[in-house]
DNA sequence: TCAATAGTGTCTCTTAGACAATATTGA
DNA sequence: TCAATATTGTCTAAGAGACACTATTGA
């Protein structure tokens, strides 16, 4: 393959909920640069088998982590002699969601090199500039959230209405009032009821709902 | 200098207003590909002269367009390999702010080959895809003014309200209601109100205003 | 005085947020 | 029945849009 220069990548911040956090996937590196820290999923373009930056970034995540990503969002591009020791690099960033009990990588290898972080809770600990990236994908994601984009795709096909407040809550990062979050989510064309099917606990019985299949995460909407 | 692989480059939308419509400054090719077609400047990185992607852009503006801008955005990265028929290519896309009596290439060159044309009126005329990227830049600075950042590097030095909003009808596209307007931009830390300055006419003169020096067109703004 | 534009006041309607009230289940 | 959560109703305040009114200049 012919040399890259400068070199071109894809990083990217895959978000998932765990235990009602919202959390990114992070793997272990295990050559230099960085051996040993903590960095996102990335990896160099192929220009041979990769017909753009979206492109490689979804190889990264089916080969490196084994999944195929429903939303796959872009959002900037970061670039400098200093940035990889290798030399001169441009980095794409991209954010994907998905529920996290759909990547095995992490529970299914003992010696994994894999694992989810809260978000919250990662204040400088990546290697090379990843904390910068991951910030500009967290705060890409919830501007979506704020636009009243529903990040549907972190959640399990079937869903309670409590379970979309609790995923933009965790990404928004504040408390959110349920009467208001049900008004204003109420004419979603994006959310079909499941009729006659609830979830059942020791309290009266939640509708469920699903994703409508026409639901595109990436659609933009107007706000004035 | 070491050959590009991929070839990375940066292509910026420069804005103006032109008798008060939103404009875009645009170069007609003199070398193939697109020879004769009318482009957005852009230039290849240059490792060695560029810090950055950022870096590039602001070299070219500099080098081709001769001006320095206030205000450089970064909105977004296409990447495949039939871009550009000299093989794979990257190119991030940039926008950036300037009162159009800035520009000299313009007015200055009389074998000119740089134009100021109406953003509203460039439907698939200009060369490779930047139709695309021209569009995704108008809706990344719009994005920026719905938040109530104001895009006072349009404007001269001196402004009135009347200038400020008309700036914004031509970026929105749409009409707005002064008193509506008025009202929410009338605790803009960003405007300076001058004393005893007044734009003069045929009528009751209007309050000029000034930028505030610490404006910052980047920063964000929360909303919820 | 009049034309023209600057600048302000007021009304209505929508909506977010706060908070309370009601509903429905399993134990 | 009670605990727990789902779901809905109501009040209030803020703010946008529409539109009309007043203000101030030069001609």
């Amino acid at each position: 393959m012919k040399e890259l220069f400068p070199l071109v990548s894809a990083d990217i911040a895959l978000f998932s909920l765990v235990d009602g956090q919202l959390a990114v996937l992070l793997g272990k590196r295990s050559n230099v640069p960085g051996r040993g820290q903590w960095a996102l999923p990335g990896g160099v373009l192929d220009p041979d088998a990769d017909k753009s930056l979206e492109a490689t970034a979804r190889r990264i995540l089916r080969t490196k982590m084994a999944v195929d990503v429903p939303v796959l969002e872009q959002v900037m591009t970061v670039s400098g002699p200093k940035r990889d020791p290798r030399g001169y690099s441009i980095s794409t960033v991209f954010y994907a969601l998905l529920p996290c009990d759909q990547v095995s990588a992490v529970a299914g290898d003992k010696t994994s090199e894999v694992k989810w972080a809260a978000v919250a809770t990662l204040k400088d600990k990546l290697a090379f500039d990843h904390n910068t990236l991951l910030d500009a994908a967290t705060l890409s994601l919830r501007d979506k959230v704020k636009r009243r984009i529903l990040p549907l795709h972190l959640l399990p096909e079937k869903f309670t209405l409590t379970d979309v407040q609790n995923a933009c809550k965790s990404i928004l990062g504040r408390e959110l009032d349920k009467a208001s979050f049900r008004r204003q989510i109420k004419d979603e064309p994006s959310l079909v009821e499941l009729p006659g099917e609830f979830l059942r606990g020791p309290q009266r019985p939640a509708q469920l709902y699903s994703r409508a299949p026409s639901f595109n995460f990436a659609s933009t909407r107007e706000y004035r």
